[in-house]
DNA sequence: TCGCCCACGTA
DNA sequence: CGTACGTGGGCGAT
């Protein structure tokens, strides 16, 4: 960042901007509705507003930039005038509590916000862009206030929004007076003839710009024209005499003030380097996504942090060197940092470029299908070498890749995507280039050489090369990086022991994949195709006319507007048609055509699933899912593409699709194993509550031991009804359930609601105790933190903002109790892989569902298997309220429940 | 074509 | 006004 102000030269560009008048135009361009947080907090106003600073950042590259705010406090204008901006409509709550997110938004990206009492923004503007012009510079100011129009001249031009926040309209000389028939220097005295309605400035009775404008080139300015007001005649001009005084005083009152005392100058407002891990952070909370790529495509140039690139030598081998290479430059002692270029996915890949370096010394680079045949002898053994340390970002895809070439990759010291996870859990994306910026502070490129001149003289096949090692000697050096925030973080052992080993894990999982019944998904298919047909065609008979059922849009306007039922809950554009509310909906009304909707819902829904399914089986009728380490915030994995941590189990219906997942040729049936309440085990031991614990040790039904506490009542006299309704409370408390909440599931009064929460902290307080501390300590650490170190950071806890901060709370009450079930399946899945590989078992492992693990057993193994994955599993941690594990068989997934 | 919203499947 | 995910269709903005 720069800190010495640099002589302002002729290419020197100010942009100076208007802080709330954007903002507000952002406000009210921009629908509330759809661009507020999750959590409520809204956020059109803030967006609005960056998205206009970033086009602009963009379109017109600044090298100086500063952004003006107003006061609250009155200006000089009010004591002039004290009818200033009176009636004005009282600002929105909503958009007050946008103002200071606008702020961080700033003060993250470095622009200067500039201030004063007594004066307005446009006033700090007309300063500086005076101060800027006698410096040389040309200013450019972004404002939806018109008042700026009159400092436009050759230097000086306005960027005024059309209409919404996307389109600008460039206004220089020649456009004030194409617009308004008057150039700039006499736009004030137009505005003063014209009034402001928003000021609370009334111009004169009658006259619009274009009369205003007809006088003042008539009389060449406004003095001259109030030397001949007796001369104008008609209705306008007896409302020109009549109203002098208050054109006198509006054009006393629109003047921009050029002599504000401002502790900055224009030189002093260069742009600076920003902070990506601000914004990251910030953009995160504001759930900015587009935003924060428009960001980082086009404003490129405010990243001057990183002073240096990747100093990097590729050499050239001859054929059959690389083995002596390897052991000259790759040893045991030093970790070498390995990037590829290829493309994998659904249990395979391909690898089209590899690049070998460590931190210092030379890199290599080449195309593995392309070594002869003992440069390829030499790269498999390195690659399988465990003693031969690397650091690869992102290891599972090259892992899966390098397999379809029958490469096996160990020794992995770092997953540098890996452990960024663990350090930043709440991100989404890990790139190796933010990365580098953000640990290293270097671009990844590759570095200047002394005479500052790129050497770009190579061919693109060696710029592809030099890239690749560019990004190897990253990976290496950012492993070190890494490695040190994690031990501060103290994560070092979560990385080391359970997400790097787990990486290799689910990999082999992922190319293994399930066995679909192909026949079996077609039937299904067809049937509920016949049945979605069907329901919409009742649907539309009930209604008595073709809708689209799949549209809540249509949906509402059929039910709402239409047949006139009752209205529902609000959703952000409307009200909601989920099928709680039509489920509801039916039981007070009745109307047939609901049931149509709701059961249509149901049997697309399924059918979608269905035939997304039957076209990713592949030509041995498997199906290759993708198990993501690095997305969810609580440890948990995900599976996407297809997501198989999601297929229907709760209707017969949605049952019949598990039964398209079969076992596989080769091997005797599937066998399913799940820990059984491993939520709730984990919530007693983290507790120590005596009464929680003790119901688990009771061997007995676990809801229906705590509802007998609660109600006081022996188990037998324990109904369902009761069951149901302490099992709601035993899951809920997890998630921060509310009396209000509870009430709503169970259909019971608030105040009942209440009532049970309290019988029940009566009986388990060490639980409530729990509760509270976790929620505290976090507050405290800014993080909550599972069994095995594993971090959440919660900045919200300290949010003023309600919403936001009782959001955090809940995500702080379990994140400890779903992040320690994440960290203990994985240490199962870790045992039990070992445990099978030990004993030298054919049976895999194929999927995991969050408690869940899927196997595909070999014949004659299954009570050996039984046998060590409860073992392994039960025993992955030990807990106070033991784990205890369920397991069933079968020849499909369906049949091995249990 | 893209991104957002709604709705809904799982643990 | 209960957490964590991924997918797919509709629909408006682009």
């Amino acid at each position: 960042m720069a800190t010495t102000a640099p002589t302002p030269d002729k290419h020197d560009r100010l942009l100076l901007l208007d802080g709330h008048s954007l903002a507000y135009r952002a406000f009210f361009a921009l629908p509330v509705e759809n661009f507020s947080t999750t959590d409520g907090q809204p956020t059109n106003a803030v967006y609005g507003f960056t998205s206009m600073l970033i086009n602009v950042m963009r379109d017109e590259q600044p090298t100086h930039i500063a952004v003006a705010f107003d006061r609250s406090e009155p200006t000089f204008r009010h004591e002039q005038y004290v009818e200033y901006k009176a009636g004005r409509a009282k600002t929105p709550d909503e958009f007050r509590s946008q103002v200071s997110l606008i702020h961080e938004v700033l003060d993250a990206l470095r622009i200067p916000r500039l201030s004063v009492a007594g004066f307005e923004a446009d006033d700090i503007i007309a300063t500086l862009a005076t101060q800027a012009s006698r410096a040389g510079m040309e200013t450019l100011i972004l404002t939806g206030d018109r008042d700026a129009f009159q400092l436009v001249d050759d230097h000086v031009t306005v960027l005024y929004p059309k209409r919404g926040v996307s389109e600008l309209a460039r206004m220089d000389p020649a456009a004030v007076e194409e617009k308004y028939g008057v150039p700039p220097q006499r736009y004030r005295e137009l505005a003063a003839l014209v009034g402001e309605s928003s000021d609370n400035l009334p111009g004169v009775p009658g006259v619009g710009p274009k009369t205003a404008a007809k006088w003042l080139v008539k009389y060449g300015n406004l003095d001259e024209l109030v030397a001949h007001v007796d001369e104008i005649k008609g209705k306008a001009g007896d409302s020109l005499r009549a109203n002098l005084g208050d054109v006198l005083r509006n054009q006393q009152i629109n003047k921009l003030d050029c002599e504000v005392g401002l502790e900055l100058t224009p030189p002093q407002l260069a742009m600076g380097a920003w902070d990506r891990e601000e914004i990251h952070t910030l953009f995160d909370s504001l759930q900015f996504r587009v935003l924060r790529e428009r960001l980082y495509a086009s404003v490129s140039a405010a990243e001057p942090e990183a002073e240096e690139g990747f100093d990097v030598t590729v050499e050239q081998l001859e054929p059959g060197a690389l083995g002596a290479w390897l052991e000259a430059n790759a040893p045991a002692a030093a970790r070498t940092g390995v990037a590829v270029t290829g493309a994998w996915g659904r249990g395979t890949g391909e690898i089209t470029a590899m690049a070998l370096a460590s931190k210092r010394g030379p890199a290599v680079s080449f195309d593995p299908a392309e070594l002869i045949a003992d440069d390829e002898k030499a790269l498999a053994a390195w690659l399988a070498d465990p003693d031969r340390p690397k650091a690869v970002h992102d290891a599972k895809g090259p892992m899966l890749a390098l397999a379809a070439r029958g490469l096996t990759l160990a020794g992995v010291t770092s997953d540098t995507a890996l452990a960024a996870y663990l350090a930043l859990p709440g991100q989404r994306t890990f790139d190796l280039g933010d990365l580098a910026l953000r640990y290293l502070h270097r671009e990844l490129r590759e570095e200047q050489d002394d005479s500052g001149q790129l050497t770009l003289d190579g061919t693109g096949e060696q710029e592809a090369a030099r890239d690749l090692a560019v990004r190897a000697r990253a990976v290496a050096e950012l492993a070190d990086a890494l490695d040190a925030d994690l031990e501060r973080r103290g994560a070092t052992r979560l990385l080391h022991e359970v997400e790097l080993p787990l990486v290799r894990v689910l990999a082999d999982m992922e190319r293994a994949g399930i066995a679909v019944d192909a026949d079996h998904l077609a039937n299904l298919s067809a049937s509920l195709g016949g049945q979605v047909k069907e329901q919409e065609q009742l649907a539309h008979a009930a209604v008595g006319r073709e809708f689209n059922l799949g549209s809540p849009k249509q949906v509402q306007q059929v039910l709402f507007e239409e047949l006139n039922l009752p209205k529902t809950k609000r959703t952000k554009t409307g009200y909601t048609t989920d099928s709680e509310a039509l489920t509801g909906l039916l039981a007070k009304e009745g109307h047939p055509v609901l049931e149509h909707i709701l059961r249509w819902r149901e049997v697309a829904k399924l059918k979608s699933i269905v035939d997304s399914l039957i076209p990713m089986a592949d030509d041995a009728g498997r199906i290759h899912t993708t198990f993501n380490q690095m997305v969810a915030a609580t440890g948990r994995l995900s599976s996407t593409d297809p997501n198989l941590q999601n297929i229907p189990i709760r209707t017969a219906e949605g049952r019949q699709i598990r039964e398209a997942f079969v076992v596989g040729e080769g091997y005797a049936s599937l066998l399913t194993a799940d820990y059984s309440q491993i939520e709730l085990r984990i919530m007693a031991h983290l507790s120590g509550d005596e009464a929680l614990l003790e119901a688990f040790g009771s061997g007995a039904d676990f809801h229906t031991i705590t509802a007998s506490h609660v109600f006081g009542l022996p188990p037998e006299q324990i109904d369902s009804e009761l069951r149901a309704r302490i099992k709601a409370m035993n899951y809920g408390l997890a998630y921060g359930l509310s009396a209000y909440g509870l009430s709503q599931q169970l259909s019971i009064a608030p105040d009942e609601a209440r009532g049970l929460m309290e019988e029940y902290f009566q009986q388990f307080g060490g639980v409530r105790d729990y509760l509270q501390d976790v929620v505290a300590k976090a507050r405290q650490d800014g993080y909550t933190e599972t069994i095995l170190g594993r971090r959440r950071y919660l900045p919200d806890l300290n949010s003023d903002n309600r919403q936001r901060r009782e959001m955090a709370e809940r995500m702080a009450l379990n994140a400890p109790i779903q992040g320690s079930a994440a960290d203990i399946i994985k240490v199962a899945g870790l045992n039990v892989d070992r445990a099978l590989r030990e004993e030298g078992l054919r049976s895999r492992m194929l999927l995991q569902v969050h408690d869940e693990l899927v196997f595909e057993v070999a014949e004659g193994e299954l009570e050996t298997l039984q046998d060590l994955v409860r073992r392994e599993m039960a025993g992955a941690y030990h807990l106070r309220a033991p784990l205890e594990v369920s397991m069933g068989t079968g020849r499909t997934w369906q049949d091995a429940a249990h």
